[in-house]
DNA sequence: ACCGAAATTGTTACCGATAACATGATACCG
DNA sequence: CGGTATCATGTTATCGGTAACAATTTCGGT
């Protein structure tokens, strides 16, 4: 009852050594089919438990691929992460997750942690990392993936999209639509650097447009959603409605907004354009439906678990890129 | 380049023995100011990473804290999820998570891959499990939290909140404001054990309060959420108008069905009033606001973390229930 | 300067699984 | 029936920390 069953225990319960108790009860080895079928009987009998840290240990290799994402609670890094387990489970690895908390500082110590578990693969998301960090995850042989950007300087490998360019897809459509006097509402300057992104590209392509300033509505500290964008809109009261099109970070922030228009009797898409990002499950069910751009979450985590499969069966290839691209989903808040 | 750093190498480079580097990095001992301050700086300088396999290996303490939800991509288990991460990760605890995906075979084929990681404690969301599962647990000396529900019969500690009393206040409000006919909205009988718990309370309590049959309409298999909602009520049609109230098994479910009745043109609450469940953000923000209950998810990890502390302190500490409760939250959809 | 207590560092063995190599058992061949 | 290829099992050493105990140094008080 104290002592923990090992190996040895089961060896000698079925009279053998336990390497051949190793072997039996890994598939992949040669051993007798009779002993196999012993030897696990017994395993179960005795209530063994396989010791992961062990072989963790001995064999240098963790299982484990660590995973960092800026939050957990957002239903598109949730849709990768779900991607990611469900892909990985099937090779046997398990994942280590971390939040960042939209913080590199954070990032950075959440990283140090999770190499000290021995990952054999590290996922980022996004592309900013402290100097530091970079240093620490470039000094190791360590396949890394950073997802979600299209970073200007990767790590390793890449699987994302454009941010910018999916901004782009956004104010021509408003453009297209008669829109011109663009807000663009988000986070406030500094953590979330996709937000950041996002936003400095709806402003340059305002600009390159010919649209007047972009004029940007300051939701409070990230993860800004839904509440945030409703209470903004609320605070601006009907000031909002001298804006053509409110064009937000997120589906949760869009949806937020619209609601606090709708409750002081603006019409949507009538009085105030709106448009979302990430084809959140509320943009395609809220009334009426938002105009958002798909991201395909859970493609990109499809698409790292191939690019570490390749990673895992050889063992150099080289750093990929991968595009998983995005589209505008057209919906009736424009 | 080729071989990693260990801390022999570091202790070699201090001219010094690998125990007193052991003991440098580590804070609580009594090694000399100077000395610890030397081999750090060598330790940094030689860009060693501690190793956790090793350490738990040694010591048998993991640093794990192995954790099941049903689903990463629901904000309420999200939500507590955080709560646990942040609480723990100051105990320099990781959190090891699986998802269950609503599924009692999922959750023994998970425990098993996470009880081989030799984790510290075990959290379960829910109170329902393979009997094989159960073994699985009792067997070894490992404590065990079940959050979430309140289990007639548990493994171990818990900390929830009764789904069947949440419904119930649910069921007496909606008579209050003169409700009788309702139906309850959720997913398939099956996987989804809590939903099951809901749907069968609301059916009691209507019977015990003199109500008509609930009626029961079948959203799909569990994870049900928006979408989900706004289709089986899209594909009842107005029919869904004979019905008072639609008690819907979460905030998701019931923000699907009142954007489809409301493009139907029914109103909320005029025609058909609706409640959700679990006080998702979209309940707080939707227009008009739901009629939900508050399941407080961030103070379930509280509760967790702090019966965890409490177990780590002292080491047999009597096995707690803690019932943090429910409240109603009146919205504007009753 | 000497002694004992406290502070600091060192030595040895070991946690449990498994790689690498060695050995024993069995089958198959002419 | 001897000899070799094949299959099945055993032996030994080891991964990188650290518990337990041992040895050494430092220091204050007399």
């Amino acid at each position: 009852m104290g002592a923990r069953v090992t190996m040895r225990d089961v060896a000698e319960a079925v009279g053998m050594s336990p390497m051949t108790v190793s072997r039996a009860l890994r598939d992949d080895d040669m051993v007798n089919a009779k002993t196999r079928a012993r030897v696990r009987q017994v395993a179960q009998d005795l209530g063994y438990v396989y010791d992961s840290t062990s072989q963790a240990f001995r064999t240098q290799k963790s299982g484990f691929v660590a995973v960092t994402l800026p939050s957990v609670n957002n239903a598109n890094f949730a849709e990768t992460f779900r991607a990611l387990t469900n892909g990985l489970s099937e090779a046997g690895v398990q994942l280590l997750l971390g939040s960042t908390n939209y913080r590199v500082e954070r990032e950075e110590e959440l990283v140090r942690q999770l190499l000290a578990r021995n990952p054999e693969a590290l996922v980022l998301t996004g592309g900013h990392h402290t100097d530091e960090m970079r240093k620490l995850v470039q000094d190791r042989q360590l396949p890394v993936i950073e997802m979600w950007d299209l970073p200007a300087d990767p790590l390793g490998h890449v699987v994302g999209f454009s941010n910018a360019r999916a901004m782009e897809l956004i104010v021509d459509h408003l453009v297209t639509t008669g829109r011109r006097k663009l807000a663009f509402v988000g986070a406030s300057e500094g953590a979330d650097m996709r937000g950041v992104v996002r936003r400095d590209a709806v402003v340059s392509a305002a600009r390159s447009r010919g649209l007047p300033e972009v004029a940007l509505i300051d939701a409070g500290p990230a993860p800004v959603s839904m509440r945030h964008g409703a209470a903004v809109i609320e605070a601006m009261g009907r000031d909002v409605a001298k804006f053509d099109a409110l064009v937000c970070v997120s589906d949760p922030v869009a949806f937020g907004c619209m609601s606090a228009l709708q409750r002081m009797g603006l019409q949507v898409p009538d009085d105030v354009a709106i448009t979302g990002f990430g084809q959140f499950e509320v943009a395609k069910v809220a009334n009426p439906r938002i105009t958002t751009v798909n991201v395909n979450a859970d493609e990109i985590g499809q698409q790292v678990v191939s690019v570490l499969r390749d990673i895992f069966d050889a063992d150099a290839p080289a750093t990929v890129t991968r595009d998983v691209g995005s589209a505008l989903v057209v919906g009736e808040t424009t």
